[in-house]
DNA sequence: AATTTCATGTAATTCGTTACATGATTCC
DNA sequence: GGAATCATGTAACGAATTACATGAAATT
């Protein structure tokens, strides 16, 4: 029970993977780190980690200062609390690593599957990439459609703002057969260096 | 009392100003006449309509033909509902056309604004697109900021998405750039002819 | 006759924010 | 000692969706 928001939770779950962290710490490299998603709010991301620990994926764990809980525990008081991926998380989050599901093709469940292809397997990165590509291309062609059945009614301001909307999702889609390209020249991003012949 | 989605009221009045509509026809125009929208579910947009109704700047009509009304209030069946903009509705929306605040550089709300450039005086349009330029180039300022302290810690898929994303907001900046510079030569888009020399 | 598209609505639920409340730590 | 930032949480609310329920009109 109690469907908890797919992207905070797989990206929660993503940075808790590579490291434990707090809360506020957490926030702020979902903003920043992964940059491209939306800043979610502490309202938002407490309760999630709750129901997350709730659900055996984390578990709490005081802050590095060990006077952190033995204060805590003295006064009554609140201590930092650093969250950690427990086995079973990791498992969860394998799991959700591996969907290529219609969901993944979403804007925002696309970012936040790409900003995770560090730990993705490659032939799971190249069905989340094709069936992005195949979505966008499916609006381009509902927006070519509804174009041609309504532009003479249309102002220019109007037509200007859907040539813009059609442009960027060109974009995007070249942007997409570039690094499906890429992949299927066998080119592993997920290793940092160039592979020091291929690069000029 | 009771606040209504901005965005959802603002354009349900500014289509129903072009012309009076009932709410399954609206909806399609939320989503292909303007396009670049998002599409409101009935769910959303049938008590949207009821309290703009109940502010007064609505009123329901029967459906253009008679016997809808006739056959309803005869047999206690639903006819079909055309909504028209009342002088109140007008006027309302005449003022939160004129609005310029920030409110109107978000990337929904904004769309919603430069779809209806063609009801909107010249100074308003230009407040408007010379907001967005600022916001985005306040986000773009946070982007690079974020991405110079963080670069060396990033894999290369997050740091290409990264790149991705804020290449598609210069890309906006300088679409909005252009924008500005023929508001200033003075083109008003409003009218569809070309001024029959500027073209070539 | 059956199916699709048109057409209107409600109830429950999901997702997320804002405003509030509290307190520790760090920097000036 | 005061301000800013770090840090954790809750309650009330808001916006919108999904699933459900209904039925008329047009098309095949």
């Amino acid at each position: 029970m109690s469907r908890r928001s797919g992207i905070l939770e797989f990206a929660v779950l993503g940075l808790l993977r590579e490291s434990p962290m707090h809360g506020y710490e957490l926030r702020k490299r979902l903003n920043t780190s992964l940059g491209v998603f939306r800043a979610f709010s502490y309202g938002t991301l407490y309760p999630c980690l709750k129901t997350l620990v709730a659900n055996g994926w984390l578990i709490e764990e005081p802050g590095n200062a060990p006077e952190d809980a033995l204060a805590a525990s003295l006064a009554g008081r609140r201590a930092k609390i650093v969250y950690r991926l427990t086995a079973a998380g990791k498992e969860h989050f394998e799991e959700l690593l591996s969907h290529t599901g219609p969901e993944t093709w979403e804007d925002e469940s696309f970012a936040a599957r790409f900003a995770f292809f560090g730990q993705t397997e490659r032939d799971v990165r190249m069905r989340v990439l094709e069936g992005r590509r195949s979505r966008l291309e499916e609006r381009l062609e509902k927006m070519r459609a509804s174009l041609a059945r309504t532009r003479e009614r249309l102002d220019d301001y109007t037509l200007e703002l859907q040539r813009h909307g059609m442009e960027s999702v060109e974009r995007e889609v070249r942007w997409l057969n570039e690094l499906i390209e890429s992949e299927r020249a066998g080119r592993d991003r997920r290793r940092s260096g160039p592979s020091d012949e291929t690069e000029k």
